[in-house]
DNA sequence: GAATTATACAAGTAAAAGCTCGCATTGTCA
DNA sequence: TGACAATGCGAGCTTTTACTTGTATAATTC
């Protein structure tokens, strides 16, 4: 993965690939320790203890290592998705599919704290750097996949729609996990795949002749 | 009791009241504009057509500024935390009770965008700002609250458990709403109820569930 | 070995942003 | 009216921070 930049063209060595990925863990590092704000890029540099020339000699700007961590996210949180989405996966109740995603994403974002940072960065007016949205829709495709697979019935609308909540709920509990106990992220973690479930079970093909009954009260806007 | 001369009264006049508000206006616009970390005292001072001194006459930093902001959010939310806990709303079904809070905190946050900038601030390890964190704080107890109306068996801890997640599926909404056109938006919230009702739904203890307005005298809790 | 390129540094720059200061004006009260 | 407090201003101070620059060293290629 070269830079294709107009730009000399810049053979790393070991060395600077090195320097690259530990530059990228001090900022993962400061990131979760001080915000995107307050993280300065002196402070990367001193925590990869490297001075801030030789930072600038790899990420051309601080926005640039975002995206370079974006990209690291996004490749590793790849086994995970496959993980989710594979075709083992696709035949799961859908108890244990919830089971499994969330256990496994939430597994990820408690080792990658960081994380969390570049998901919930929503400045208005502002739009998220590519890497990060990118990181963002892969998400949202996949659960809509294992919708898919599920209520095959559905509208592509109505499948979006579904899987837009799903993440949603699930990303608005994550900031909570790091602020709790092992106990506490227990009740809350098992709470959130019930909320999951209850939600998603009634779009299922097999219940769609008795949910009506169900949820008869449910027109609630037209 | 003598006068201590390190306590500065300060006895507003009309003006100064005036300015204050108009600051609090201005910092609103200029926040949903530029998002907070952007949005400069300078910038904030110029919008309400008065110099950067005589901001800081009235807000001695940039955080107090928000701190009043979340202040006067609170105030004017209370009216429609009111009408979600009221005597009346207590009686409500639930899906009544979804639509009217949904509703009414939705239409808030439509005519208040900065509010959510304010809510979805989350700096790890930096705690929210005390006046943010009470309005947040107001909301889980007043959910809370009506869960526990009509959920009387449920322990605290379930209670607040199911609270804490409404809470964060509604504000995990919120930023989507401003970046949908209407009939995208209510496609959303029609959603984000349906997810809540069936989330909550199975909480409920059912001789309350079919309580039908009328019945007074009738209280089988407290 | 010579030329070239990547790596490394740290003092330094420029701009931005939060905030201050001195001073002038307006309003209030005795 | 005179004293005092509140209001108002805007140039500019101070600090911070992203980023540069000049130079020196190590590695690779010929």
């Amino acid at each position: 993965m070269e830079p294709h930049k107009e730009t000399p063209v810049v053979r790393r060595r070991a060395r600077g690939v090195q320097r690259i990925e530990s530059i990228l863990n001090a900022a993962e590092a400061v990131f979760m320790e001080m915000g995107y704000d307050e993280a300065t890029t002196n402070h990367i540099a001193a925590r990869a203890s490297i001075s801030p020339g030789s930072l600038y000699q790899y990420f051309a700007n601080k926005e640039e290592i975002v995206q370079a961590l974006a990209a690291r996210y996004t490749e590793e949180l790849r086994l995970v998705y496959d993980s989710v989405s594979s075709s083992e996966a696709a035949s799961l109740p859908l108890v244990d599919w919830i089971n499994q995603s969330i256990d496994g994403l939430v597994m990820f974002q408690l080792a990658h704290p960081a994380l969390l940072l570049l998901f919930s960065r929503n400045e208005p007016l502002l739009q998220f750097s590519s890497a990060v949205q990118a990181l963002q829709e892969e998400v949202l495709t996949r659960v809509e996949g294992g919708i898919q697979r599920r209520a095959p019935h559905l509208s592509a609308t109505q499948r979006r729609l579904s899987a837009t909540i799903s993440v949603h709920l699930f990303r608005s509990i994550l900031p909570l996990l790091h602020q709790s106990n092992e106990a506490e992220r227990d009740l809350l973690l098992h709470e959130l795949k019930t909320a999951l479930y209850r939600y998603l079970e009634p779009l299922l093909d097999k219940n769609m002749n008795h949910i009506s009954g169900k949820t008869k009260g449910l027109s609630m806007v037209e």
